[in-house]
DNA sequence: AATGAATGAGTCTTCATTCAT
DNA sequence: AATGAATGAAGACTCATTCAT
């Protein structure tokens, strides 16, 4: 088995049975070894690959990060777009990434809740955070006065996150990402008007 | 000599330290024993009143919801109240708990998080959702068409859980909830002209 | 069973437990659960009355040099001595605790090769040999000046610890400790004619 | 292309960075990983020419005995030696090999620990104690009769070990060897004279 | 009414060993 | 000849729960 170079195979196989282990178990129950069956290994490797399972953690929310922060960048890439347009494609790669993978709404809900007691985590929510309002204001200075910028980008990222918020919590296996994107949109149209 | 009538005061008495515990430490790393400390009492004493750590993180959470309906009941008991005036009252009434209680501001996000792998914190936190909604799509009701109300709910109750999770979230020790209430009140009075 | 006042009882108990398993298995061996059986107790118990297994080592270590102290103590109170009547009682009370405990001459040892790199463990070695030097040195100061007091207590502590060394190093089930105190006697008997 | 006799030079390799990683992290937190760091070998390399960590540690104890040995031989070899000559020559390869490699001092009192539960090691250490007062009876015995001549090997022996003991657990960068030597040469002038 | 002594299952972590390459 | 991937048993520690008093 031991092949040179599993360590990246090995990292991404880890990091996708923790989203899989928090999606069923939750974090509070997401233990060393919950997470190894889940990748079908055995519990040293995860100290061997990450160095301990809080390190394992963080890497998987590093993980939600990159892919979040690479949906806008794709969307966005190489075109010309008018304000509005970005906006819109903000508003779209946040719920995207959601539609697509149901464990991970429930997993960020999690990090979220642990970053009020683990720096780090902290660290990232905080990046993540600045970065959402960074580029909502961004877009929104083309289009009015700094002041009200600063509020409507306030406002709309408090929007996405409450309907992103509302979904993780919803019982229902499939939560109306669809209406949380189109009335998110319509908010920012109303603020533009 | 038995004092008579403990059992209620003990429970409030455990109850505020469970939420000085998991301001402290975070609900993961509160335990019968952080709390009972907190308390100035024995570890025993929770199996005794409440049967069990489970049982008091609800009976918690139980408090925190009774406390924000009272709020709501208290500011729009026996006034004759427009539809607007009855709406910002309930925008109000979220934010002015987390105001005069800091910790709780962590703990509904811990309980929230809870709730994921928890039937009886999921109920909780339905029955609470439920009724945000509910009071809200009344009062747009009384000003717009169904269709349109239940969608003003919606965002309107997505913008408040919103911006209150961006609040816990907030590192600062003084997160800014008066802007808040202000940036939602002003949203539903757009919703409604 | 939960009496109250069990602390001082239960960890009498397990101190003479963890030199029984230290007797038995070795420092390096000896672990948690090796102590708590030796003990008839749960492994949880440690931790409840020491904070941690290295704690209730190095209890066990204070309670081997409170009782060196001890012996010479008890030995030189309340009399009238000569110099050299000073000096035979030093080394008998430095023997006189082995012979009685056999299982401490393993401890000591283990616990001297521990304080290579444990902070507290040095620290309490250092105390008890500037004590064993400080108490020849004062009694030799009576008898020669003060260049030759500082070498003659220097050595005597050397034979003393040397002697003890290659007792507990001794596979024999009973080395010599008569011959050894005689030898060093007679060594002290030379310096001092 | 296989280099032929890399057994030897990858032996000593490994062996020295055991005596590097006991000096370091101590015999208890010496594992596989530290020695073969410092070696600057994988993990695998000490199975393959040593069989298992255990047999490492038994090497490592025979090489510091025949470098002990072979100080003895070197400067008694080929000279017409008095006893009295001889027992300082004694005195002075015990000391001599200690002031060369300071590391050595923690990893024979680790070893000499460990003797005591490991039969291999607890041989060495026999071998190496009875070569030692061999030396010192056979010389003794040229100056007096066959019972002092034994019972001053064994207090030589003692007072070695004892200086030896000391300056191991001495916190001291620099422990005082030459005066351990010379107090011990005095020592041995004492008992023929 | 309240204590705190005691338990032991569960968790994370360490590490010697194995083995395919 | 040498690597380093992978394992899993064993360790220390945590903590909700039980229960005699």
């Amino acid at each position: 088995m031991p092949k040179v170079g599993m360590k990246p195979i090995r990292k991404q196989q880890l990091i996708e049975a923790t989203l899989a282990s928090i999606d069923e178990f939750g974090l509070y129950h997401t233990t060393i070894t919950t997470i190894s069956k889940k990748a079908g290994l055995s519990s040293g490797i995860i100290n061997h690959y990450f160095g301990g399972k809080q390190q394992l953690i963080e890497a998987t929310v590093r993980h939600l990060l990159d892919k979040l922060n690479h949906v806008l960048v794709e969307k966005t890439a190489g075109q010309t777009l008018s304000p509005v347009e970005r906006l819109n494609l903000i508003v779209e790669s946040n719920f995207s990434v959601f539609q697509r993978s149901e464990p991970a709404t429930k997993a960020w809900l999690s990090f979220w809740e642990q970053s009020l007691h683990v720096p780090e985590l902290a660290r990232l929510q905080h990046i993540n955070n600045q970065r959402l309002l960074s580029n909502l204001r961004f877009s929104f200075r083309q289009l009015m006065p700094k002041d009200q910028a600063i509020e409507a980008a306030q406002a709309t990222a408090a929007m996405i996150d409450g309907f992103w918020l509302r979904s993780a919590l919803s019982q229902e296996s499939n939560p109306d990402f669809v209406a949380s994107e189109r009335l998110c949109k319509q908010f920012i149209a109303k603020l533009i008007s």
